[in-house]
DNA sequence: GGACGCATGTAATAGGTTACATGATTAC
DNA sequence: GTAATCATGTAACCTATTACATGCGTCC
């Protein structure tokens, strides 16, 4: 029995709440569930063959008018029990990396003005992420109320995932803005 | 001219403050400096000689008396140079991975129980890892008092990413208590 | 004698990114 | 025609982790 990566978990935990076709997979690990996890599509496709070799997945060839047939996955009830075995496995966190917070460590290097500009940019960047997390907070709010104090519920964990997101980005966006600032006054 | 990754730059700024040895800034980047970079010294042995060759540290061996010598790296101007550069290039930040935020998308198929007691467990870690931080916040405000409105001061860069580790540190322990609590009320 | 801290390295493997590669359909 | 979206894959390369490897000196 091989042991499966944390990509694998990723995949997993999407593909228990519906199935999905690797592009799709490789959809929301680029765009949508970015605040926690992230891959490419050419990482994803060989991840798929390998947990089903495994058995955690199973998949079925779907023909679509007006588009490419797709692969739709569907996890097992054996990869079902292996997600939730890992959830409360015990685990050694990853060293963080965040190239930005690790330039502005050599910031004082650097003309004041010009930093200021590349974190006014980041700032904006990071504001727009912000304003997509609060649309889905509302969208949750809106028709996952019910749904938002049972633990047993996916939408929870849903919710309970993205409110660490928005608080993320609250934090950032404000300490950008505050070191933006004071780099723009020692001009 | 080879191009440098980010752990070059990890180092070069951490050698623009001081010279160091490998042993050194493995340290520093196995725990100090962890809120925003890392590695362990099997990666950083190799990386020292590679920018040693591109011309961008250079070393000296130091005999010690009761321990064993050590080789001291130093940046040098072209080293210097490169890094102030590299911190106001445009850059794109790369999808940020959370792997305890991933275990919590899947925690609606564990044990709410099960859960709260791994969830205790990293907020007791989060919550040493910000008494250390502001234990460094102190000393901060203690000696450097002075450099912390210098933007062209190294100090200040270092009060700046403590700042946003302080920061990351407070709102992962709310968070964490916040669904811990969550999860043990649904027991 | 054994564990621990200082100090430096290499080798094997796993994880991840970028580039290459193909092909259908729809909208402009 | 040409760009964009949907859809799936492989190959080459780079990055990072874990394990292997050595050796001195101090403390218990």
């Amino acid at each position: 029995m091989q042991t499966i990566g944390t990509l694998g978990y990723a995949l997993l935990g999407l593909l228990a709440r519906e199935p999905l076709s690797g592009y799709d997979l490789a959809q929301r690990l680029g765009e949508r569930v970015a605040f926690f996890w992230g891959a490419g599509h050419s990482q994803i496709y060989p991840e798929l063959r390998k947990l089903e070799r495994a058995g955690l997945v199973s998949h079925k060839r779907v023909a679509q008018k007006d588009r490419p047939d797709k692969k739709v996955h569907r996890i097992t009830a054996k990869g079902r029990d292996l997600l939730a075995r890992w959830v409360t496995t015990p685990y050694e966190p990853a060293p963080l990396k965040d190239e930005l917070l690790l330039r502005v460590y050599s910031v004082w290097l650097a003309e004041p003005a010009q930093a200021a500009a590349l974190l006014r940019g980041e700032e904006q960047r990071h504001r727009e992420r912000l304003a997509r997390y609060r649309g889905f907070e509302a969208q949750i709010l809106e028709h996952w109320k019910a749904d938002l104090d049972d633990a047993r519920s996916p939408n929870f964990a849903t919710w309970a995932t993205l409110r660490r997101g928005l608080e993320h980005e609250k934090g950032y966006v404000a300490w950008l803005g505050w070191l933006a600032g004071v780099l723009e006054r020692a001009t």
